[in-house]
DNA sequence: AACCCCTTTGAAAAGGTTTTCAGATGTGGT
DNA sequence: ACCACATCTGAAAACCTTTTCAAAGGGGTT
């Protein structure tokens, strides 16, 4: 029973198929007896446009694509939540594609995507810009979250990684800590580049020089977190408070530390980032800067929007920065012997 | 610029658009001169095939719809990649909408994704056999994910819920306990239930009756974990040992027993149910049931692919069940005084 | 030299919709 | 009774591709 076409709910309601296309999208004016035999059979018929055609003609696909380098965690769950309510109360759908890291996947995904998306929402801090330069070419509006632009005409939606780090280096500061350690993001990703800066601004408004060998590389990942905190607390010296590059770090990191023997907060202070839901409810609750994901998902959905709407107009591109917000919880405390 | 067409490809080339079909689809034999002016010409021009235009005619859109109650939490993330991984090695995108919690919205979602995607995941646990009927009329195939489809044409991929539970209830009651508690899942939601099942088999295995006011109603958060066991070690007496609606759940609680002065698991034990990463690094680590999510994800894509290469044939559906294990962590210990 | 068959090619149709254009119908005014 | 005009309707084109069908051309065989 392959459903029914224009053409059956025209036969069946005795009209012209012109006369159905304009009943249904209430394009132009019809006589009440037609208006209503028309609107009996579409309903009869179960009559639904077929999306492929209409797309064929009007060049409008109702949907947005999504470009992730990967999902996990709590994180990605409560952006394509927020971006898929924003999208849906406009009446568009989601089509998301993930797992791309490197550049070719990324032009292959973006090949893939041509024509079959209105917009695209893209989230890549590990792209550098010259490399998403292969989206410049893309015929469709593109909104970037958490990555760097720069010289590219995408809007971005960024959240503030710089003053959130800042903010919670402060934070530490002034509880006293002198000995501050930091686990960074994964190398040439934007975002954590920005977490570095801002760690190093107030150390060196405090008028603290880092310890070169308390930079440490990690991921955003428990399993980072974890091992490379664990070599760290088996040097005779170590920091007494670790910024993490995100909470899943954190919590890795906090684990290590406990098998170190060491309590959080009395022997070490540990804060992380993103302000994931489950962080209240880690022992202890971490302190954490919070990233108002799901004002970032809807800006972004909104941003695309209005491209969409306004065609690719010679705008200046949108450079949003949404703040975060330092969440002191208990994984942070003075230092030991304070 | 839009983009080329066919016909400018078959232009460049001398030769006719049928002549650019063939070469480009490998559908039939072609010159090698010709192939390969048709091929320069694609390659110049940039030139991609108009998906629309693709699917009008073969009636493939190479998507496949995902229909989600609601996208939170690790879980989610980590099914949802693992059906992008399937999807994509099979050249296929994921087209998702989340939010369907009643009927309604479920009806008017699969309409919006008629004709738009080859095949549906669904996962909605809550949704009953009856009310998915909705479903029953789609012309694409549709695969549930832990979603009761009694009596429904459908495929379906379930993790043994009730398994699982039974086996994390014995745990406990090897270890001594006779005090069980449970925070089950929401009411309606078919996995609660089944889970609930479990642990009423095991504890009337050993002969224990289990106390109504220690079955109590939950959900699968941090919130309802909380807010749920908050009040029940506010009573004189309560359970040594508890049983969570899922990690999150489990989580709540444990927060909400340490509040309560409770060490866990010196004087109760918790178990969850999930197996998400972050339990390995909770403090103490969680005892849970691990669900293989990456198998659900990619045996769903799997049976979804092969109804949809099969067509619609009158194939008795499938029940996988995938069983779920238990991992004996920290979170539980005998009972106090044992 | 004639015939047949096989390979290669192009023209045209089909898929389902929206939209333009022109025709038909009906109304009001003179 | 006639004309101008507004309103409503249908035919046809356009969107871009795949596929069928028939024609054309070439090579081998008798």
């Amino acid at each position: 029973m392959s459903s029914a076409t224009i053409r059956d709910v025209a036969e069946r309601a005795g009209v012209s198929i012109s006369t159905v296309s304009r009943v249904l999208n209430d394009t132009a004016r019809v006589t009440h007896t037609k208006r209503k035999r028309v609107l009996e059979a579409a309903e009869f018929l179960g009559y639904a446009p077929n999306p492929a055609a209409r797309t064929l003609l009007s060049k409008q696909t109702s949907s947005l694509g999504v470009l992730l380098p990967f999902v996990s965690g709590e994180f990605f769950s409560e952006l394509l939540h927020s971006l898929d309510t924003a999208a849906q109360d406009a009446g568009y759908f989601l089509l998301i594609s993930t797992s791309h890291r490197h550049r070719d996947e990324f032009r292959a995904a973006r090949m893939m995507l041509e024509k079959r998306v209105d917009g695209l929402i893209v989230m890549a801090p590990e792209l550098r810009p010259r490399e998403a330069q292969v989206l410049a070419s893309a015929s469709e509006p593109v909104v970037f979250i958490n990555t760097d632009a720069e010289g590219l005409p995408f809007d971005t939606v960024n959240f503030d990684n710089r003053g959130g780090s800042y903010a919670l280096t402060s934070h530490l500061l002034e509880l006293g800590h002198c000995n501050i350690g930091i686990i960074r993001g994964p190398d040439g990703a934007k975002d954590a580049d920005q977490r570095l800066t801002g760690f190093h601004l107030a150390l060196a408004e405090a008028g603290i020089t880092p310890r070169p060998e308390w930079i440490l590389m990690g991921e955003y990942t428990l399993e980072a977190g974890y091992e490379v905190a664990k070599p760290l607390f088996a040097q005779p010296k170590h920091p007494t408070a670790l910024l993490c590059a995100n909470d899943y770090c954190a919590a890795g990191a906090i684990r290590a530390a406990h098998e170190a023997g060491l309590r959080v907060p009395d022997d070490l202070s540990v804060v992380g980032f993103d302000g994931l839901p489950s962080t209240l409810y880690t022992q202890p609750p971490l302190t954490t800067a919070r990233v108002p994901i799901n004002l970032v998902g809807h800006t972004a959905i909104s941003l695309l929007l209005d491209r969409i709407d306004e065609g690719v107009a010679d705008h200046t591109p949108a450079r949003h920065v949404v703040p975060v917000e330092v969440l002191v919880r208990a994984s942070t405390a003075p230092p030991p012997g304070v």
